[in-house]
DNA sequence: TCGCGTTTTGCACCTAGTTGCATAATCGCC
DNA sequence: GGCGATTATGCAACTAGGTGCAAAACGCGA
């Protein structure tokens, strides 16, 4: 029950159009909860229909830009979701799931995707710095920002830290090829240890 | 696609049936990738009738152990998998959407949430530190199981990571109440800045 | 004023994870 | 030898995100 939360949150801070919300969506609350226009005007279709934003009195006709504002039911969910209680989600990413398959089945082909990732990660990085620079200078003491800023810095947070394990792993990758596979080329059967469970 | 391949990475570490993979689930892959025993046992009947598994001959009725053995083609699905092109997964932790919403409608309640967030952080961060002691000591010199360690560095890291972001955070949000709202108890409501869009 | 590309909204279907519940076998105990 | 708890397998319905595509309005040049 994410998106709709994010939805109004955005909309509190502008009112907008499903498209303009795309968009705001793009450079900002999408960095942590990416969403397309789809999923976002089938959100405010649900939105209207509980009562919790409506569309400002404008032609209601399909290809006509629609804008939403939040009523007070609306903000008064979002204060609720606020204060809820939830537990944080698990990690659930894929790559480390490949990791543990290479130490299985061989890491062929995984360096690679291991440096595109740390690319990818680099690049992001870079972005939330540049955006940091930009609405969070050093010299402007934070007054009421803070969260934002909390948020942002959790981005920042993350990306330094994957950039920091691909690094390493990419080394641990280079080391054990080294060690267990003096033919470099060959696919490197694996260990088949007989093993410990993890 | 990611359960079919963590079944199969667990297979072939050793063959088992559904109950038994669920419970390893619990203590290893399902840190990354947790998993219930409903969706488990699914995948296996879909694994199976891809053929990249098959039960070992046992008699086959409702409410008895079935094991199943991965077939090298299940082998050689991992092997490419590893190897596949993915894009990294998007953050997605409801907890920034949550901070996100109280910079507009107040952060009532949150600290609650952040403190009770701390405390689960950390167990989980023992926990691992528990386990990397069992497994990877520093004293055995690591000769091929580095993939594990560093999928299990990447829960440290992770793990680490909160721990400190949510203590800034903390920090922050004490120092808001403080500039921004003198009388403690009061709902606090929000700066509504005409404002930067982040 | 006609047609064509763009903007904007939206439906329909698909995939994957979650939850609740049902059912069969087995084991121990009374 | 029957009964309840436990082990083990599995179905069905739900939720939410992802993808593909359609269609109405609008703007603009020919």
């Amino acid at each position: 029950m994410s998106l709709p939360h994010a939805i109004l949150t955005a909309l509190l801070e502008k009112p907008s159009s499903g498209l303009e919300l795309t968009r705001r969506f793009d450079k900002s609350i999408g960095f942590f909860w990416p969403a397309t226009h789809q999923q976002i005007y089938r959100e405010l279709g649900r939105l209207e229909q509980s009562g919790l934003i409506h569309p400002l009195p404008q032609p209601p006709s399909r290809g006509q830009r629609k804008e939403y504002e939040v009523l007070p039911a609306g903000r008064a969910a979002l204060v609720g979701w606020v204060a809820e209680r939830q537990e944080p989600k698990a990690i659930r990413e894929p790559l480390l799931l490949r990791l543990r398959a290479a130490a299985v089945v061989g890491p062929a082909g995984l360096d690679a995707e291991l440096r595109r990732h740390l690319a990818l990660h680099e690049r992001q990085l870079a972005d939330y710095l540049a955006i940091e620079q930009r609405d969070f200078p050093p010299e402007a003491a934070e007054t009421e920002n803070r969260l934002q800023h909390a948020v942002l810095r959790a981005g920042i947070g993350m990306e330094a830290f994957w950039i920091e394990w691909l690094n390493q792993a990419l080394a641990d990758l280079r080391d054990q090829d080294q060690d267990a596979d003096p033919q470099p080329g060959s696919p490197s059967d694996p260990p088949s240890n007989g093993e410990p469970d993890r």
